[in-house]
DNA sequence: GAAAATCAGGAAACCGATTTCCGAAACCGT
DNA sequence: ACGGTTTCGGAAATCGGTTTCCTGATTTTC
């Protein structure tokens, strides 16, 4: 195969197994009818000369590419990466291959780049970000899936973890463990997903008889913050208010942990905390390791490419709007002793 | 550009301008011999009706696609996201798109990948790892640049962080700040990176008359090692045995900071800590933020892109083999006090 | 054994651009 | 006014496949 002249085509290929062109594209599409040993007397050439159908050409015929545009609002980062290593590998076993496209909240660099996509004639986009706050959805003549960040059109398809799921997984894995009275500490207050998961807390809280105790606290996604908020859960406490801190992210969990500990206060069996994201190097690195929820990023850049597989196959059975995958729980040492 | 009948041809266009498609083509090219007027008249007609050229089509009469593609031996990870984000920056503005595919360690799906490229008729492919082990060249009929994981074979195209240098720069900074006597936290044995440290830290201090106390410490790369580590340094000895730790990772650092402050010690003023790999979520969380060594792997990117394209247009001037990339030391809190 | 149906494979049109080649028109100097 | 260049723009070939007929050959049917 590495040979510097031109590759060999598909004529080459008619005349290595004398027939004609028509009947080596039949023969490798398993199309048209031809004769058993013709179809194997023409695959036995194609292969002997290392021939590989040129997919420019193919596409050009058959008026689809087969190549679908993965287009991230900003950087491929810590969330989009998962979804678009599950995309691309859904994508993979159909023979589509993926162009990435990073925008870095550039609308020049959006816009230039859909220009791109559409030139190379994809058959559709799949738009990330990394926050789940809802996008204008973008305009182009192909099917779309919005995945992790939601187009603002409700007509749009858009595939988000179920971040009211996790709390209420999470909440249920407290009051399992007899917890009843616990603590909030949150992300950036203008996020999509702080609000969300505060809300699904409360609920989930009421609907278990449990207390949420103190004001939420909004902050940032840092560690620094959690260690702050941990000092103001415990403000001017001789006892610990609560028996429990539900974090936010595992950033924010570990740092809580960290805290704790250095307060004097056994994790889990004084205070247990519980994390989201399931990111292995906090998680791990967190004393005791955390328990946390797995927002199935991956599955969810599955479930994306599928929908736009079916979109673009107008066989789509799933719902427009915003569709909402279930994440996991993994229970760990910080609310399980001994684990 | 949201109708949903077949896109505009060039023969619409054509029409649209009363000239004929090869006209067009001209006109949009800047190509041939048309007259001013005309050329404006086609332009003003091209956008007039939302006209975006197929580039497949093109791409089969100029026998050039002006699509890479970007191989990763791993999963896409934390090293070598940033590479192909450099790639694809660099890439995009030379109007050229980015193919991803990812072979997750299975030789099987690496060959598969490899023919979908060859498929595409790619012009040229960049190989990515997460580690610097050096891996099997890959046998395609296109110009090849391995970025992060470098060639075995020494006629190949191959670019890497200079981890010698960064070593360097470690030690540099660690003599102007008077330390003597250092010790090493090193990542896994069986690795590349941490050979190539290890040795480059062992001349640099024997160059600058310093000294390297103890066995370098092997182990992973995750924090409950870099702590484990902190402890072996410390091992029964009263005072500390050495001024400084120079750890292989951002994490071991910022684990080793966590276990000396747990272990009563101050950082910087009684022991200095570096790292490497300035990632922000290691640097930025440790007490206190970390002195480490960027590897500018985005610039690596981008410059394994240049090469490519060198390649690709047959004008490269580079060095075949091996070349490597400057990294740059970030001083912070944990080798100057008060910063 | 003849008419009808089925099967195998080829010729040619087509997908949407680029590019070479060529003829007509405009321009030139004398 | 005339031969000789230039300039401009179109016709047609080409890139590498797929697909639609279409024609002989073979098989089926009664």
């Amino acid at each position: 195969m590495k040979q510097d002249g031109r590759l060999v085509r598909i004529v080459d290929v008619a005349r290595a197994a004398g027939v004609s062109p028509s009947t080596v594209s039949k023969a490798l599409n398993d199309s048209g009818s031809l004769k058993a040993a013709t179809r194997e007397r023409v695959r036995e050439a194609a292969d002997r000369l290392g021939f590989v159908s040129d997919a420019g050409a193919r596409a050009l015929s058959m008026r689809r590419t087969f190549i679908v545009g993965l287009l991230s609002t900003d950087d491929i980062g810590r969330f989009s990466m998962p979804v678009m290593q599950g995309a691309e590998n859904a994508f993979a076993v159909g023979e589509i291959s993926t162009l990435v496209a990073t925008a870095r909240h550039d609308a020049v660099r959006e816009q230039h780049h859909l220009r791109t996509l559409i030139a190379r004639r994809v058959d559709g986009i799949i738009v990330t970000g990394k926050t789940t706050d809802p996008r204008e959805p973008i305009e182009v003549p192909v099917p779309v899936v919005y995945a992790l960040a939601p187009s603002a059109d409700p007509d749009d398809i858009s595939v988000l973890p179920d971040d009211a799921a996790g709390m209420r997984l999470v909440v249920d894995h407290l009051r399992t463990l007899g917890h009843r009275r616990v603590a909030h500490i949150a992300g950036r207050a203008d996020q999509n997903t702080s609000r969300v998961r505060l809300a699904a807390l409360q609920e989930a809280l009421a609907e278990a008889g449990m207390e949420l105790v103190g004001e939420p606290l909004f902050g940032e996604w840092s560690e620094p913050w959690g260690r702050r908020a941990v000092d103001l859960v415990l403000r001017d406490a001789a006892e610990p208010p609560v028996t429990a801190i539900v974090c936010a992210s595992d950033q924010l969990a570990r740092a809580a942990a960290d805290r704790l500990r250095e307060r004097g206060l056994r994790v889990p069996d004084d205070i247990a905390v519980t994390g989201y994201d399931n990111w292995h190097v906090m998680w791990s690195a967190s004393r005791p390791p955390l328990t946390t929820v797995d927002m199935e990023l991956e599955a969810l850049g599955r479930r994306a490419a599928e929908r736009l597989l079916a979109e673009i196959q107008e066989a789509d059975t799933g719902p427009r709007g915003i569709e909402y995958l279930p994440p996991r729980l993994v229970a760990r040492g910080s609310t399980i002793a001994g684990d």
